[in-house]
DNA sequence: GTAGACTGATTGATCAGTCAATCATGACGA
DNA sequence: TCGTCATGATTGACTGATCAATCAGTCTAC
């Protein structure tokens, strides 16, 4: 709901239908709107993080946690566009929502402590010839901001998608040429 | 007042009184306050291609030219946190509204047609191992996804603005080494 | 019988949009 | 030179709609 009407659009009553129950109900149970939908963000970002731990663990090197780790953020289940305009769309009230920014802080700190010693693993194998924070930095950056060029530029369907990875995949090749191969990576 | 209060939260009467003139006025000229924030977003947009074309016309050689948008993008005049608070606030709602939409992707052509050629030149000089549309490609996702990160995550000042550079400049040097020197990159 | 789950009508506040009234400016004629 | 009028700019009170929050009451399970 808020993808389709953004977060002031959302109201209680909207949320009381399409729960199927009255609007005292939403009412008395998140106590305020500010609330229910900093209770929709905590769904949000744990969502991701159990599909995030999942993936990461079901591969044992780092190149292939970063492969993974790629494929969850572009293109997956949970990073659909209706998910990322939800992730937007809290986004835009972060600067004046000290909840939503203590969320987006402590998820960000989790990301990277997850993200750096991924990089790091591999830049001490290929003699690294820039610092690995500014790397794993990069490719957190590139995420978000496929995310937002998903939202507001041409994107459409998975093949805009695939090229996403490609994007991302080109980064870490360029970076560590030995562990991310040269396949062709044009689409 | 949109980075403030974000899109919803503008009143008429905040526009009103800002600008010093009566209610009515406000409502009359922009007959709609969709027709307002649209105003707004265009307003913002050209002041940006401004200082971006002037940025770029002050140099003569491709990789001047994108050490200069560099610079532009991130941490400038034109984007700073009140710039890209409202920036955000406007990706926010791209989704349901077509005018906003038509106007990023219109920009975001423009943006790619001139960004892409100074990859382009630089990639024939340095014996390109990848597609330079998916390197441009890269460079944009990360300017948008270090403007996303500045305003959810915890940077703050210069210091990190200069941090967000070297990303950028670290990005290019990887694939153009020899166009994009070796200088000490760390912060 | 009672506690807790649940309902939805009501209230009060906010706000976009409307419109009748006022004001300023300058043209025109005496 | 001065008064008069017309036009367009500007005002802000008012209207109607929306919505969060409240609360008195109903229902259900045990």
């Amino acid at each position: 709901m808020i993808a389709r009407k953004g977060l002031p659009g959302v109201t209680l009553a909207d949320v009381a239908r399409e729960a199927g129950c009255g609007y005292g109900l939403v009412s008395f149970h998140f106590e305020t709107k500010d609330r229910l939908l900093l209770a929709a963000l905590d769904a949000l970002v744990e969502e991701y993080r159990v599909a995030w731990h999942a993936r990461s663990d079901a591969h044992a090197d780092a190149a292939a946690k970063l492969k993974a780790l790629i494929d969850l953020d572009l293109g997956s289940g949970v990073t659909d566009d209706r998910h990322i305009a939800v992730w937007t769309a809290f986004w835009a009230e972060t600067s004046r929502n000290a909840d939503y920014k203590a969320r987006f802080s402590e998820l960000n700190r989790a990301y990277m402590a997850r993200l750096e010693p991924l990089i790091a693993a591999i830049a001490v194998e290929e003699t690294p010839p820039t610092d690995y924070r500014l790397i794993a930095g990069g490719l957190s950056a590139m995420f978000d901001g496929l995310w937002v060029e998903s939202q507001i530029g041409d994107m459409r369907g998975e093949r805009d998608w695939a090229r996403a990875r490609s994007i991302c995949r080109a980064y870490l090749r360029a970076f560590f040429p030995k562990t991310f191969g040269a396949e062709a990576d044009r689409v």
